[in-house]
DNA sequence: TTACGCATGTAAGAGGTTACATGATTTT
DNA sequence: AAAATCATGTAACCTCTTACATGCGTAA
């Protein structure tokens, strides 16, 4: 969690960025982000400065030492761990004798409106990012990440789609039947 | 975690059955099983069988009993939760300028050959699907969630080669104008 | 004889979420 | 006046992984 005070001085606007712009790949609860700062003050990792404008609520603005910067580096140069599987609704549809079509379908058609509502997040981000004060650079990975996002949006639609569709073609030939 | 025993008996099989059936979606420890199966039993979801051949270590066979089967049935009706989204690699590359274009792409090219091996293995396991002694039921909705399996593998894979190519002409302007 | 697969378990500890506690300011 | 947002923190709790402990049988 070391890299979470890259470029700028942040407090809990951590949880912001964490939320509107790194939200489609990793999250961090505030109960997370506060202990961790105050970890990496310890360590020297990081210095505070207080700040806020007049008649606002008291701000710690934390910014990356050299130290800071030299193991966000070294932390960056290591192989990232694959991430650990668990989904819940593949769990589910693999129990879907015990299930039902019915309730498979109710699942599947949930889950099709949410990956729906996300692409038009998606879409919004897009043109977001154009406008924003940051290095071409950091634009371009930045768009790599949401390019990520969005491909697996895709594909589990295309994967909904199909299943919904298989799964209702199911119940049509069991209900002709039986 | 109710849902482990479903048709048949087992012990530490379940494990196997995580690692070889389910393996693309979920993932489960010993040390998680063994006493949730405790736990089950206490709760009077589950029974338990002494079992195992001779001159084999003893195994303990579990079987769901009528209440079991209800809980199970009442879990699999609730709306699966959302996974927590936790994808470290695109963290790292968030932070690309930090990184440097070397290393996102041997990250992303190492990447790409761990997709390529899951997608031999994803290849193995559609077929093995149809040789083994599971109802047609069953064996549809496994291939539900196989599918789910290979196509978000192929949307990585694609994304992949397109985030490489990317770099590499990003990388290849910076050489030549600085 | 060394190691691996079968088989069951426990305990420590890491990691993480939620709820609680506090308090100011701005919007409705 | 109430509710939402800004802002920082703590503590309890849950979950899960890892490592440890044990022991038999078989294959290298």
């Amino acid at each position: 969690m070391g890299a979470l005070s890259l470029g700028e001085k942040s407090g809990y606007d951590l949880k912001k960025d964490f939320e509107h712009r790194m939200g489609h790949f990793w999250a961090e609860s505030l109960g997370q982000i506060y202990p961790t700062l105050h970890r990496l003050h310890r360590e020297k990792l990081v210095v505070v400065r207080r700040g806020g404008a007049e008649g606002r609520p008291e701000r710690k603005l934390y910014r990356l030492t050299a130290a800071g910067r030299k193991a966000l580096k070294s932390w960056l140069l290591e192989e990232p761990e694959r991430e650990s599987v668990r989904n819940e609704l593949l769990l589910k549809l693999f129990f879907g004798p015990e299930m039902g079509t019915e309730t498979a379908l109710r699942h599947l058609e949930s889950l099709q409106e949410r990956l729906l509502r996300r692409q038009r997040v998606f879409g919004g981000m897009t043109q977001e990012i154009e406008s924003l004060p940051v290095s071409q650079e950091q634009r371009a990975y930045w768009h790599l990440t949401l390019d990520a996002g969005q491909e697996l949006c895709e594909a589990r639609l295309r994967w909904c789609r199909k299943s919904l569709d298989r799964l209702r073609k199911m119940q049509a030939s069991n209900t002709s039947n039986g």
